[in-house]
DNA sequence: TTTATTTAGTAGACATGCCTATCAAAACAA
DNA sequence: TTGTTTTGATAGGCATGTCTACTAAATAAA
């Protein structure tokens, strides 16, 4: 039953068990019990599926169930789901407050991402909206910018400093995103894209330039040669 | 076959079917051929799971494959692959550049993320990256700061505007980090923990330093009302 | 060439986590 | 009280994805 047995655990129960957990929790705190029925639709599955799923949470001593009687988490169980609802949670939060997601789009994301990010990441993307909320240095319209000129592209004229050079990256910025924001060197051979951006030391720049690299440009890699450089069309 | 019929299946395919197309597709950019074996290793399973799995990815039609032969990808295969391994390659240099975790968590973490991020959340770090990058509205040192001043906590007087500001949100910050910067409200009863600091309106904050919520400060929830609110020790 | 080693494939077992079909109990009404 | 509906449990089936144990082919060494 330990991760090293089975690769399908994250630390010491799996996804599906992590998520009936969960929803067990939400349930107990806004119904005060939680019936089967009500977690079978909560997850979307049958309720045999949740019968089962019971079964294997108190053989682990999660929940307090006896068939047919009330369903209750243990403390440890209510430890280990607490966690995972505030991993949900705080993810949400980042993906609707920072990234600018919608709210459904987040939901499911963070549904999914709280059971595999790591406690480091979940720290530095803490520590990251505390820097971009309450450090002095970082301007108190930092998000506000974000989702005017960027996402909504509104470049307001009295807002943004400098419309036109935010305006050309804006474009850009959709094409890189659509392309995966890839390098030259990951594109693999028969491929093609689109140069959106060139990147690196300026003798390096203009030598692609000199070669006739002017974003925007269609390129498809014909040979990749052993040394990394390739030829292209 | 469908994400409808199993509920595991992320796009089409299960997330272990996608690490396999990811493995190959590495293998036979670096070696020219992926041997069974050579899988087997980078996935960590055994030879005989790598069989099976080449079956299941034959005859979903993703990879060329005979037995005791080549093993290769198709043409859409390599199109799956290459779109994960993209995603793979984005995340890490998200959490590495922006959010400066570690090599190596950010491997692991962009191992597990890339089977179930959004597009939609993909898109948008890619646009956070980019504004953060290229606006000319953010200040050119905004990442190094969070390096310097939030990470490692150096505090250097002349590279900071407002040290002693910084210092005391760099503490609250750890304190934060540590509880999944959770609310009041979100704490069930029994449970305990340190106010880091409150967020809200005005009058409501006031209300609540006026009950001696000074963070930070120890708590512990004694018993949950009907209405949502709590006392507390 | 013959033997030993490496590599790949097959068969069968097993846990997870779903499902359907069916049965039992509890709750609700007539 | 007795039937009906809702709810929960059980049995059995199935795909995924792993494993072990064994077999077969290919390769390297003697």
């Amino acid at each position: 039953m330990t991760p090293d047995n089975n690769p399908k655990m994250i630390g010491s129960l799996t996804e599906s068990l992590e998520d009936y957990l969960e929803i067990i929790y939400q349930l107990v705190q806004t119904n005060k019990v939680a019936r089967v029925r009500d977690i079978a639709k909560a997850k979307d599955v049958k309720t045999s599926s949740v019968t089962s799923a019971l079964n294997r949470l108190a053989k682990e001593g999660l929940v307090d169930y006896r068939a047919r009687e009330y369903v209750d988490l243990t403390d440890t169980g209510r430890e280990f789901a607490f966690r995972i609802y505030q991993r949900h949670l705080f993810l949400k939060r980042f993906l609707v407050d920072l990234l600018q997601v919608d709210e459904e789009t987040a939901e499911q994301d963070a549904c999914s991402l709280e059971h595999s990010i790591s406690v480091t990441t979940l720290e530095r993307i803490a520590s990251f909206i505390e820097f971009i909320s309450y450090c002095p240095r970082v301007g108190e319209t930092l998000l506000s910018d974000f989702r005017t000129c960027w996402l909504k592209g509104t470049q307001d004229p009295d807002q943004c400093k400098d419309t036109e050079k935010c305006g050309i990256w804006k474009q850009q910025n959709m094409l890189s995103a659509k392309l995966g924001i890839m390098r030259l060197s990951e594109l693999e051979q028969g491929a093609s894209g689109h140069i959106a951006r060139i990147i690196g030391p300026d003798a390096q720049r203009k030598s692609l330039i000199r070669h006739g690299f002017l974003p925007p440009t269609s390129i498809q890699i014909r040979t990749i040669l052993k040394d990394g450089s390739f030829n292209v069309t």
